[in-house]
DNA sequence: ACCTGAACACCGTTCAAGT
DNA sequence: ACCTGAACACCGTTCAAGT
């Protein structure tokens, strides 16, 4: 098996009880399920959510509310996991989705405009942490570079052209940012077509 | 444990080695893991994303490769667990992406601009496959509605008030090209603003 | 050369019992 | 009331052996 990492499987009911000092089964009387347990710690950690001010322009109000989420579920990156499951439907949780709402329909988008665009942010913040490995390794630089050395890059001419430029749009976590401004200028777009006052 | 549904785990080497007549240790005979099954399993699946001909306006001809890696996709799930434990670097996968630069830089976006883009772009796509279940059950809908019954929605106004668009919004496979459109929107902005030709 | 059952080191969870 | 060891039904994979 491959590592662990920041999977659901990282945390072991075993694990959490040993370092809690207790026996295994003990959890089992606070939570009917690891399911459980885990969503309880989600909620906490939605809590650390900071909803911005309702002032200023709703751009940068939307842009420092995904911000906070990003940085909580850098924190906290089992969410991602247990959200490719089932989604997470806690007041907690659901007080994030809600601002969003708020700030979007005050701007003057149309609701079913805010909720898709909406959909956009989470999908890419979640993403973004599901699919940018946070450390790297110098085991994983290793391996990669091996894989890339052993391809037949012949077909490959425009990402060979521009392999500097891909890896580091790839691999860099702080580049959060730059795709979150993108979507933003989509975002914004779609208000100019749907102007409500 | 919660169901397996898409997950990598939903493939264990006892089942397919019995759906296969053979015993589960023959697999191993083939492959050194099943790390290398699955990877030699997408290696397939990514041959099946047909290129679009490079002919038409670039939105065009973007829009329908990311068209074709979210249906691929669809067909092999497993391809998004994997990509959160590790890139993909196999010629099969990579094809794709070069074929996206090629389409960018050709309509004039510079080569860091443009890896940018497909970031978002590849983050969208394998997001909206990860958190998007597929397909929903009853089960799941009753889960669902039950949780948001016991919420305290007094906090809520705004996710209230757009229930019914919020729900259509998270849900709704069919509405990959709507946030597809958006982002494409965002690229044709940073296309205003790095012109090149 | 090709195949494979038994066994190992893990999981989450049930059960039946301890205090 | 609160806690828990043993056991069950699973994993992926190693090992040692079959043909």
């Amino acid at each position: 098996m491959a590592t662990r990492g920041r999977n659901l499987d990282a945390v072991t009911m075993r694990e959490l009880a040993e370092a809690l000092g207790v026996g295994t089964m003990t959890l089992y009387g606070y939570f009917r399920s690891k399911d459980e347990l885990i969503d309880a710690t989600l909620d906490r950690a939605a809590d650390e959510v900071k909803l911005p001010p309702p002032e200023g322009p709703w751009k940068a109000q939307l842009r420092s509310l995904v911000g906070e989420v990003y940085r909580v579920l850098r924190k906290y990156p089992v969410g991602v996991q247990v959200r490719t499951r089932r989604p997470i439907l806690s007041t907690g949780v659901l007080r994030t989705t809600n601002a969003a709402m708020g700030i979007m329909v005050e701007a003057g988008l149309g609701k079913r405009e805010a909720a898709r665009a909406w959909r956009v942010l989470f999908i890419y913040t979640f993403g973004f942490v599901a699919f940018t490995p946070e450390p790297v390794t110098d085991e994983m630089t290793r391996d990669w570079g091996a894989q890339l050395a052993s391809l037949d890059v012949g077909e490959l001419p425009w990402l060979v052209d521009a392999l500097p430029e891909a890896i580091e749009a790839m691999t860099g976590s702080e580049q959060f940012y730059n795709g979150l401004d993108l979507i933003l200028d989509g975002v914004e777009r779609q208000l100019g077509t749907s102007k409500k006052r």
